[in-house]
DNA sequence: AATATTTATCGTAATATTGCAATATTAAAC
DNA sequence: GTTTAATATTGCAATATTACGATAAATATT
Protein backbone atom coordinates (compact mmCIF):
# COMPACT_ATOMS: atom_id res chain seq x y z
CA UNK A 1 0.00 0.00 0.00
CA UNK A 2 1.31 3.64 -0.30
CA UNK A 3 2.28 3.25 -3.73
CA UNK A 4 -0.11 4.98 -6.68
CA UNK A 5 -2.07 2.06 -8.84
CA UNK A 6 -0.87 3.24 -11.73
CA UNK A 7 -1.29 0.14 -13.97
CA UNK A 8 -5.20 0.30 -13.13
CA UNK A 9 -5.21 3.45 -15.23
CA UNK A 10 -5.27 4.12 -18.85
CA UNK A 11 -1.79 5.61 -20.53
CA UNK A 12 -3.27 9.01 -21.02
CA UNK A 13 -4.47 9.01 -17.31
CA UNK A 14 -1.33 8.42 -15.85
CA UNK A 15 0.60 11.21 -18.73
CA UNK A 16 -1.84 13.96 -17.73
CA UNK A 17 -1.56 13.29 -13.60
CA UNK A 18 2.34 12.90 -14.35
CA UNK A 19 2.19 16.19 -15.63
CA UNK A 20 -0.56 17.71 -13.44
CA UNK A 21 1.64 16.36 -10.43
CA UNK A 22 5.02 17.95 -11.73
CA UNK A 23 3.31 21.59 -11.70
CA UNK A 24 1.92 20.75 -7.94
CA UNK A 25 4.27 22.69 -6.40
CA UNK A 26 5.03 26.21 -6.03
CA UNK A 27 8.31 26.37 -6.56
CA UNK A 28 7.82 24.51 -9.65
CA UNK A 29 5.60 26.91 -10.77
CA UNK A 30 7.96 29.43 -9.95
CA UNK A 31 10.69 28.09 -11.82
CA UNK A 32 8.33 27.89 -14.87
CA UNK A 33 7.16 31.44 -14.56
CA UNK A 34 10.88 32.61 -13.98
CA UNK A 35 11.90 30.78 -17.07
CA UNK A 36 9.18 32.41 -19.19
CA UNK A 37 10.11 35.81 -17.72
CA UNK A 38 13.49 35.61 -18.43
CA UNK A 39 14.14 36.39 -22.00
CA UNK A 40 16.88 34.51 -23.00
CA UNK A 41 16.81 31.01 -21.11
CA UNK A 42 20.27 30.89 -20.10
CA UNK A 43 19.22 29.50 -16.31
CA UNK A 44 21.99 29.26 -14.35
CA UNK A 45 20.59 31.74 -11.80
CA UNK A 46 17.32 30.36 -10.77
CA UNK A 47 18.35 29.60 -7.23
CA UNK A 48 18.87 32.54 -6.79
CA UNK A 49 15.49 33.47 -7.44
CA UNK A 50 13.80 30.72 -5.19
CA UNK A 51 13.53 31.02 -1.68
CA UNK A 52 15.33 27.55 -1.33
CA UNK A 53 18.43 26.10 -1.20
CA UNK A 54 20.53 24.67 -4.31
CA UNK A 55 19.69 20.81 -3.50
CA UNK A 56 16.47 21.72 -3.32
CA UNK A 57 15.99 23.82 -6.33
CA UNK A 58 18.19 21.25 -8.21
CA UNK A 59 15.54 18.39 -7.39
CA UNK A 60 12.34 19.93 -8.45
CA UNK A 61 14.30 21.03 -11.29
CA UNK A 62 15.04 17.02 -12.20
CA UNK A 63 11.28 16.45 -11.30
CA UNK A 64 10.24 18.74 -14.10
CA UNK A 65 12.69 17.54 -16.14
CA UNK A 66 11.86 14.09 -15.80
CA UNK A 67 8.16 14.91 -16.25
CA UNK A 68 9.20 16.46 -20.04
CA UNK A 69 8.22 20.01 -18.91
CA UNK A 70 11.78 21.47 -18.95
CA UNK A 71 14.83 20.63 -20.98
CA UNK A 72 18.48 21.42 -20.36
CA UNK A 73 21.18 22.04 -22.36
CA UNK A 74 24.87 21.97 -20.94
CA UNK A 75 25.62 25.65 -21.91
CA UNK A 76 29.89 26.48 -20.82
CA UNK A 77 29.82 25.12 -16.79
CA UNK A 78 26.16 26.21 -16.38
CA UNK A 79 23.11 24.67 -17.71
CA UNK A 80 20.22 26.07 -20.16
CA UNK A 81 17.01 25.24 -18.64
CA UNK A 82 14.16 25.63 -21.51
CA UNK A 83 10.22 24.70 -21.40
CA UNK A 84 9.00 22.15 -23.41
CA UNK A 85 6.31 23.32 -24.86
CA UNK A 86 5.05 19.50 -26.53
CA UNK A 87 4.40 18.62 -22.61
CA UNK A 88 2.64 21.95 -21.66
CA UNK A 89 0.40 21.17 -24.87
CA UNK A 90 -0.51 18.11 -23.95
CA UNK A 91 -1.94 19.37 -20.93
CA UNK A 92 -3.94 21.78 -22.76
CA UNK A 93 -5.35 19.69 -24.49
CA UNK A 94 -6.39 17.83 -22.02
CA UNK A 95 -7.90 21.28 -20.42
CA UNK A 96 -9.21 22.10 -23.58
CA UNK A 97 -11.39 18.83 -24.29
CA UNK A 98 -12.47 18.63 -21.15
CA UNK A 99 -13.91 22.13 -21.34
CA UNK A 100 -15.28 21.73 -24.81
CA UNK A 101 -17.24 18.68 -23.05
CA UNK A 102 -18.55 20.59 -20.25
CA UNK A 103 -19.66 23.60 -22.24
CA UNK A 104 -22.07 21.05 -24.41
CA UNK A 105 -23.31 19.45 -20.91
CA UNK A 106 -24.63 23.30 -19.27
CA UNK A 107 -27.25 21.44 -17.69
CA UNK A 108 -29.35 20.09 -15.05
CA UNK A 109 -27.86 20.12 -11.36
CA UNK A 110 -25.35 21.87 -9.48
CA UNK B 1 11.62 19.83 6.94
CA UNK B 2 9.39 17.98 4.24
CA UNK B 3 6.80 20.30 4.63
CA UNK B 4 6.53 22.70 1.47
CA UNK B 5 7.04 26.14 2.02
CA UNK B 6 4.09 27.54 0.86
CA UNK B 7 4.27 31.11 2.43
CA UNK B 8 7.89 31.81 0.02
CA UNK B 9 5.43 31.79 -2.68
CA UNK B 10 2.79 34.32 -4.19
CA UNK B 11 -0.80 33.59 -3.60
CA UNK B 12 -1.49 32.85 -7.31
CA UNK B 13 1.63 30.35 -7.61
CA UNK B 14 0.31 28.33 -4.36
CA UNK B 15 -3.64 28.68 -6.22
CA UNK B 16 -1.97 27.00 -9.32
CA UNK B 17 0.26 24.56 -7.49
CA UNK B 18 -2.73 23.45 -5.83
CA UNK B 19 -5.29 22.60 -8.59
CA UNK B 20 -2.45 20.78 -10.72
CA UNK B 21 -1.57 18.64 -7.27
CA UNK B 22 -5.29 17.93 -7.31
CA UNK B 23 -5.35 16.58 -10.75
CA UNK B 24 -1.72 14.85 -9.83
CA UNK B 25 -3.16 11.05 -9.37
CA UNK B 26 -4.64 9.35 -12.66
CA UNK B 27 -7.30 8.20 -10.12
CA UNK B 28 -8.41 11.92 -9.63
CA UNK B 29 -8.52 12.24 -13.46
CA UNK B 30 -10.29 9.21 -13.95
CA UNK B 31 -13.23 10.88 -11.78
CA UNK B 32 -13.05 14.02 -13.67
CA UNK B 33 -13.84 12.24 -17.19
CA UNK B 34 -16.34 9.97 -15.24
CA UNK B 35 -18.03 13.26 -13.79
CA UNK B 36 -18.31 14.28 -17.33
CA UNK B 37 -18.95 11.30 -19.50
CA UNK B 38 -21.88 10.60 -17.27
CA UNK B 39 -24.64 13.14 -18.38
CA UNK B 40 -27.10 13.51 -15.47
CA UNK B 41 -23.81 14.18 -11.96
CA UNK B 42 -25.99 12.00 -9.94
CA UNK B 43 -22.56 10.12 -9.23
CA UNK B 44 -23.31 7.37 -6.93
CA UNK B 45 -21.55 4.97 -8.75
CA UNK B 46 -18.01 6.19 -9.26
CA UNK B 47 -16.62 4.01 -6.68
CA UNK B 48 -18.16 1.09 -9.52
CA UNK B 49 -16.05 2.91 -12.02
CA UNK B 50 -12.76 2.87 -10.03
CA UNK B 51 -10.48 0.29 -9.00
CA UNK B 52 -10.53 1.32 -5.50
CA UNK B 53 -11.91 0.43 -2.70
CA UNK B 54 -14.45 2.57 -1.52
CA UNK B 55 -12.48 4.62 1.31
CA UNK B 56 -9.99 5.04 -1.22
CA UNK B 57 -12.18 6.66 -3.66
CA UNK B 58 -14.07 9.01 -1.35
CA UNK B 59 -11.10 9.69 0.26
CA UNK B 60 -9.67 11.05 -3.69
CA UNK B 61 -13.22 12.79 -4.37
CA UNK B 62 -12.46 14.65 -0.36
CA UNK B 63 -9.10 15.98 -2.18
CA UNK B 64 -10.83 17.40 -5.37
CA UNK B 65 -13.11 19.33 -3.20
CA UNK B 66 -10.79 20.65 -0.88
CA UNK B 67 -9.12 22.00 -4.02
CA UNK B 68 -12.01 23.28 -5.48
CA UNK B 69 -12.41 21.10 -8.55
CA UNK B 70 -15.60 19.20 -7.37
CA UNK B 71 -18.88 20.04 -5.28
CA UNK B 72 -21.33 17.76 -4.06
CA UNK B 73 -24.73 18.05 -3.28
CA UNK B 74 -26.34 15.56 -0.97
CA UNK B 75 -29.52 13.97 -3.28
CA UNK B 76 -31.36 11.89 -1.06
CA UNK B 77 -29.21 9.19 0.44
CA UNK B 78 -26.85 9.31 -1.89
CA UNK B 79 -24.67 12.45 -2.76
CA UNK B 80 -23.97 13.97 -6.53
CA UNK B 81 -20.71 15.36 -7.32
CA UNK B 82 -20.11 17.45 -10.41
CA UNK B 83 -17.24 19.65 -12.19
CA UNK B 84 -17.21 22.85 -10.78
CA UNK B 85 -15.25 24.91 -13.82
CA UNK B 86 -14.70 27.88 -12.08
CA UNK B 87 -11.29 26.14 -10.58
CA UNK B 88 -10.66 24.35 -13.58
CA UNK B 89 -10.91 27.53 -15.49
CA UNK B 90 -8.35 28.91 -13.30
CA UNK B 91 -5.86 26.62 -14.08
CA UNK B 92 -6.83 27.27 -17.71
CA UNK B 93 -5.83 31.02 -17.33
CA UNK B 94 -2.51 30.17 -16.22
CA UNK B 95 -1.88 27.80 -19.22
CA UNK B 96 -3.30 30.25 -21.92
CA UNK B 97 -1.12 32.89 -20.28
CA UNK B 98 2.25 30.83 -20.23
CA UNK B 99 1.24 29.60 -23.94
CA UNK B 100 1.10 32.41 -25.37
CA UNK B 101 4.25 34.36 -23.25
CA UNK B 102 5.99 31.28 -25.01
CA UNK B 103 4.35 31.87 -28.73
CA UNK B 104 6.03 35.93 -27.65
CA UNK B 105 9.35 34.77 -27.63
CA UNK B 106 10.03 31.53 -29.94
CA UNK B 107 13.26 32.76 -30.44
CA UNK B 108 16.53 32.06 -29.12
CA UNK B 109 17.97 28.66 -28.14
CA UNK B 110 16.32 25.15 -27.44
C1' DA C 1 47.70 21.82 -12.22
C1' DA C 2 45.25 24.59 -8.58
C1' DT C 3 41.20 27.19 -7.73
C1' DA C 4 36.66 28.84 -8.40
C1' DT C 5 32.01 28.23 -10.15
C1' DT C 6 28.05 25.69 -11.25
C1' DT C 7 25.08 21.89 -11.01
C1' DA C 8 24.13 17.05 -9.45
C1' DT C 9 23.92 13.40 -6.18
C1' DC C 10 23.88 11.17 -1.59
C1' DG C 11 22.16 10.63 2.85
C1' DT C 12 18.80 11.59 5.98
C1' DA C 13 15.01 13.76 8.74
C1' DA C 14 10.36 15.53 8.60
C1' DT C 15 6.14 15.29 6.54
C1' DA C 16 2.59 13.94 3.09
C1' DT C 17 0.22 10.68 0.21
C1' DT C 18 -1.87 6.34 -1.00
C1' DG C 19 -4.65 2.52 0.01
C1' DC C 20 -7.67 -0.27 2.64
C1' DA C 21 -10.19 -2.78 6.60
C1' DA C 22 -13.07 -1.58 10.14
C1' DT C 23 -16.34 1.39 11.70
C1' DA C 24 -19.37 5.40 11.83
C1' DT C 25 -22.83 8.33 9.85
C1' DT C 26 -26.81 9.51 7.29
C1' DA C 27 -31.11 9.07 5.16
C1' DA C 28 -34.24 6.29 2.67
C1' DA C 29 -37.38 2.12 2.74
C1' DC C 30 -39.79 -1.04 5.08
C1' DG D 1 -37.72 1.72 15.02
C1' DT D 2 -35.14 -1.69 12.29
C1' DT D 3 -32.97 -2.72 8.11
C1' DT D 4 -30.69 -1.27 3.93
C1' DA D 5 -27.98 1.69 1.09
C1' DA D 6 -24.54 5.10 0.27
C1' DT D 7 -20.87 7.84 1.76
C1' DA D 8 -17.49 9.48 5.35
C1' DT D 9 -14.15 8.90 8.94
C1' DT D 10 -10.63 6.54 11.64
C1' DG D 11 -6.48 4.15 12.15
C1' DC D 12 -2.69 2.28 10.28
C1' DA D 13 1.01 0.41 7.14
C1' DA D 14 3.65 1.23 2.93
C1' DT D 15 5.58 4.49 0.14
C1' DA D 16 6.59 9.15 -1.75
C1' DT D 17 7.79 13.93 -1.36
C1' DT D 18 10.16 17.91 0.46
C1' DA D 19 14.10 20.04 2.16
C1' DC D 20 18.89 20.61 3.08
C1' DG D 21 23.91 19.78 4.56
C1' DA D 22 27.72 17.47 2.82
C1' DT D 23 29.97 16.05 -0.99
C1' DA D 24 30.91 14.91 -5.79
C1' DA D 25 31.45 15.97 -10.75
C1' DA D 26 32.38 18.97 -14.51
C1' DT D 27 34.07 22.78 -16.65
C1' DA D 28 36.28 27.74 -16.60
C1' DT D 29 39.66 30.63 -15.12
C1' DT D 30 43.95 31.68 -13.44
Amino acid sequence: MGATKTEHFTYKQNEVAILAKALGHPARIAIIEYLIKVDNCICGDIVNELPLAQPTVSQHLKELKNAGIIKGDIEGNSICYCIDEKALNKLQAWFGNISTKLEKKKSNCC
